[in-house]
DNA sequence: CATATTTCAGCTACACTGACATCG
DNA sequence: CCGATGTCAGTGCAGCTGAAATAT
């Protein structure tokens, strides 16, 4: 693009998915760099956050459906960093528990994560970092109830 | 989801892209109820502005890779939005004219687009939707310049 | 020869759906 | 029978790449 196009760039919802466009290539690149992907993040994070739980649970703590969830729990248990044990109280459910690699693992993604936050904000000062965040998380909630 | 995943629910990237994902749902589904496509309203537009381009001059315009304009101008064509005529001047080059017919649903469009933005930001006052686009406007800015 | 335009064919990532077997 | 779980297969869309044909 030669410049923004005039005719969208005060348009909100141009601005938002085009801004979302940016922010998803810098944490895919950042996340990649470290060998991970999202999805890795969030899962890691959700079982030191709430300990071992079944691939449904997971799902809906993470909003990663169950479907993309098999082959992300079959990466995350390939390179060490989870356990798939079956559940023996209820042997339709396995159950997913973060081994210590996988703990290091998350560690790494967090300095990571933050990077790229600070990446994605740079050219916004500490206020104003926080001032979006609040607009985001306003319409975000707004729009996650009202669907 | 039950809730916002607790993992992720300050991360900026995280609500960028979210609320990007709801912003994108309604734009498309509030320009399919006048049969409407994105690309189509960014075409439309720029001929508006700019007056009759070649293909690659919209692309650059809009954003539009030329690999899809193509299908795009295909379908403005076919509803009699806009005419595809060569360029005696360049015969490399086909010139396209917005109808008069595509300026009636331009309007329609600019309408829609209005009720759209008015939706996407339901929950925020005047002010603090100034403040949002003024925020991503520095924030695009910067990820354009900087790729 | 190098560059620009149009077109086609296809790829990848991701959100999402459907179907199915298993089990409570 | 109903509902939840895990798995596999596959769709649809958007962004993007490559290559060929034609013209400057």
């Amino acid at each position: 693009m030669e410049v923004l196009p005039a005719i969208v760039r005060d348009l909100p919802s141009w601005l938002l998915t085009q801004t979302a466009v940016h922010a998803h290539r810098i944490v895919s690149d950042g996340l990649g760099k470290v060998g991970a992907h999202r999805s890795h993040y969030r899962v890691l994070a959700a079982l030191r956050d709430v300990g071992p739980m079944s691939q449904a649970a997971l799902g809906r703590r993470t909003g990663i459906y169950l479907s993309d969830m098999v082959a992300t729990i079959n990466q995350l248990v390939e390179a060490g960093y989870v356990e798939r044990t079956p559940d023996p109280a209820d042997r339709r459910r396995n159950v997913i528990t973060l081994t210590t690699p996988g703990r290091s693992q998350l560690r790494r993604l967090q300095r990571q994560v933050a990077q790229i936050q600070d990446d994605l904000l740079a050219p916004l000062s500490t206020k104003e970092r926080e001032q979006l965040t609040r607009l985001l998380v306003r319409l975000l909630e707004y729009h996650t109830d009202n669907p």
